[in-house]
DNA sequence: AGCTAAGCGAGACGGTACGTCCAGTCTTTCG
DNA sequence: CGAAAGACTGGACGTACCGTCTCGCTTAGCT
């Protein structure tokens, strides 16, 4: 019954927080700057996001694409596909980067927490689905390598790492 | 000719900052009242360690055990205990919570990244022995799906978990 | 041909406005609040009063009635009635607090100073009637003296002041 | 034993939030411009005065003249004297703004109260001696006058006025 | 009876200050 | 020179409140 919210202020702030956070990582989001680059009042920023943080979160949440659970036939195959789709997001250093605060931020913020969570839902649920195990570590074999990788070994992410990955994960240690 | 440094400055001050950052993480730390709280200048502070983070790291890499490498005669035995170990560091809820804001704050700054890694080397450092394979995704594996369920599934690590997870990455997935 | 407005909203603004004076003086009167504990839409508040200060005014307007001129027979008696009613009027401390934001927001908004003005407009007639003389300063005298002392000085106000004051200002000083 | 506060930010800052005030009244005094023109930071500001009202009071405090009780030998002309005085004090329109906007702090806070009653005093003080009667509404007639001609009836205020106004109030009406 | 202009509740919005918080640097005095 | 104390710069954050706006709904009164 009231004035609705202007959902173009909605994509404007999240693309201009995205396009922050892609060049200069957490720090480069100014909310003051933000606000005032694409005009708009701070108070229209955190009417919709109570906090810096779960602005961060949602502009990472929204640049992000459901994920197709992919059906090549092969349960080799289309693990692949999906390590390799999540490996080759997180390889670019900038995106490493921000995951990283979102994992912190996660960790301090139990409404963040969801909204990151949801980030890798549709990949987990196709994940899931494949190995038609809701118990099996293998899930976290395959998430948990990739992660690890980027987040703590800071090591390279592509689809040839991806492949061996899978590899070894169904074949086993020995 | 000179006024020797207070060594015990030193030690209190990392155990200070050891105790913030256990207790609330990296943004718990606050230099100032760090600084108070054991009767000390920040300037002191300062004098030793040139930023915040740098106090982190040293903070961080001072109560690191090293983690000797075990001996079982089984591998799978020896990769438990390596596994469990780790797991049941990362268990903690507040643990977690400084763990992640590590990992963030290393993406941040390199000089800080190489404390951190220090961290977990001694494990690395045994895995991999164990292991025999400078190559082999498993390390990745078992680290990786430690460390993923503490920082990004949220989910329970104990000693039980530890060993399927050994289990499953030996056995392979199918 | 349109719908007309609510007259009650009128009177119940009015009334919640002078409660809020009474209780805090014009900073305890928010627009936001008033609306709200009122069940009225900011907007019907604004429709009527094109700013804080001016509802501010009208409410103080509409808590005093016309004043009537006196008619003792006695010009000394008269002044007395007159003196004594703004002497009461302006006595309560909340009153000073309001009366004062209005005096300076009568300086800032030259609208809101013809209201402001009005306020006081019927006491200056009877006073300026009594005296018979429009360039007399015997008006600023007794007017004068009873802000200034409610404003200025903080001092009391009561009817033996009034008549002290009146008696001072027949007789002359020596 | 610490780093001493620097007498002269406080100075400056009050030199500039006195020439903020007499240029366009409390709502021209920003502290944030304040801060940036004269180079200091705000919080150097807030270190000293824990609120803008604060700040507002010690410049007002700060500016006032001590007014020397004059001695003509006659009373009458000594009371033209301070009288013309405070007359033309309080003519130009930007001081009644502000002496508005300070009379109506007062009344918020008690503790301005202090600082601006204190801007009066020395004109009280040599009122009363010359007067030689703490009792008499003489002084509330005079002042009084002056006041309520600059705030509330926005009359001129000049030598030719303060001279008419003493006469009438020594000679009384009728 | 229907049309229309305005009132209304709800709440979004632009704008502008305010006061707070912390990191890291600088300055003073003492030992 | 080291250390304690704490002032200082700098810059972002989140809050508060004003006055305007835009919805969708309601209510006269004119045609």
């Amino acid at each position: 019954m009231a004035r609705p919210r202007n959902t173009e202020s909605d994509a404007a702030i999240l693309a201009a927080a995205a396009t922050s956070l892609r060049s200069g990582g957490y720090d480069a989001l100014l909310v003051d700057d933000l606000a005032k680059r694409i005009g708009v009042a701070k108070t229209t920023v955190y009417r919709r996001w109570p906090t810096k943080n779960h602005l961060v979160a949602s502009a990472i949440a929204s640049w992000q694409g459901e994920v197709e659970p992919p059906d090549t036939g092969s349960l080799e195959r289309d693990l692949v596909a999906i390590v390799t789709d999540l490996a080759e997001l997180l390889d670019p250093a900038p995106i490493r980067r921000m995951v990283a605060e979102l994992v912190a931020a996660s960790q301090r913020e139990p409404e963040l927490r969801r909204q990151v969570d949801a980030l890798w839902q549709s990949r987990r649920d196709a994940m899931r689905q494949l190995l038609n195990d809701d118990e099996s570590p293998v899930l976290d074999q395959l998430f948990g390598a990739v992660f690890y990788r980027a987040l703590v070994a800071h090591e390279k992410l592509d689809a040839d790492y991806a492949a061996a990955l899978v590899r070894s994960t169904l074949a086993g240690g020995r």
